[in-house]
DNA sequence: GTCTAAATACTCGGATACCCGCTGTCCGAGTGGTCCGGG
DNA sequence: CCCGGACCACTCGGACAGCGGGTATCCGAGTATTTAGAC
């Protein structure tokens, strides 16, 4: 799995951690965690794309969150920035070579490895879905309870 | 998520369709499925080191199951084949930047976002784990009666 | 003083190289089978 | 006919290239701000 969804990940929550609804600035953002600033704004742009998040444009401009965190899951922003293809893919081997050619019963059925493993496909993206940002944040809040302030005087102080 | 995955699932399971306990040589698993034969020995080997193959050299030689087959999960195979750290990798990115530098709680506790993705990290391996090659089996017999046979005479028949 | 308009500085957005890891291939070490010669 | 040994063919095992996608970077399009000038 690509990094950029954890650099999403805390930057989405640290979006959620600023109570104005001013746009932050990929700078800002990238500083916050010492990320590249050019690369973390093309992950940013997919998130834009997914509609999470809103982009405005020119000076005093920067990203905002599109929808509430209570409303953004974790698979919300997995699928944003890897796509929603299934970890698995499958090449239907089952149809080539010796076993594929002798074959003779329907083959009109998915094949059955590919079935088990989307169904654990299935229950590793229900458990990402159920999981809001929201929850997240309050977890973080239970772990350091000076982290929104923290958060809040890294990006208005600057 | 590497294809070899992939074939190491249809060349186990093509192995546990064989009744006699005769190994199989790479070249004719690997033409089983129209797969190229060296690299599909690669991964093979990964199944052995992992305990799940047994590797018999010389002629008449080959692989053979080294468990029975409704003591192998799906979850050993993926295992073995591409490891078994977890899919999320947390670069720590938290303890980074301005607001790492700022944070002044307690940083003991794991990265909450670490947890929220091992939590469906588990859930995928739960499910992966539940299901053992047996069960694949059994719905192989069910989409195609005949596929046994359509196996052993692509081996046995070479 | 106020309005207008141009210059400006800052932002996102997309196009462009780089690099690691999966993919694919090859050759050597080792072993069981086979064949030949001798007893 | 039976036995022993050397040869051989076949197998796995690990070492060696090639390429695609994630990673990183840069520059251009667009806009709110500022500022200077005219009324």
């Amino acid at each position: 799995m690509s990094k950029g969804v954890e650099w999403a990940m805390h930057t989405l929550l640290n979006l959620g951690m600023l109570e104005d609804g001013e746009p932050v600035s990929s700078a800002q953002l990238a500083a916050g965690h010492g990320l590249p600033a050019a690369y973390l704004n093309k992950q940013l742009q997919l998130l834009v794309k997914a509609e999470l998040l809103t982009s405005t444009p020119g000076p005093r401009g920067g990203f905002t969150l599109a929808r509430p965190i209570d409303s953004i899951s974790l698979l919300d922003v997995v699928v944003a920035i890897e796509g929603n293809e299934p970890i698995f893919r499958c090449a239907e081997i089952r149809r080539c070579g010796k076993i594929g050619e002798l074959s003779t019963g329907n083959t009109s059925t998915t094949c059955a490895v590919k079935r088990a493993m989307y169904r654990a496909d299935m229950a590793w993206r229900e458990a990402l879905a159920k999981q809001k940002l929201s929850d997240v944040q309050n977890e973080l809040d239970i772990d350091n309870p000076s982290v929104r302030r923290t958060v809040r005087r890294a990006f208005g102080g600057a």
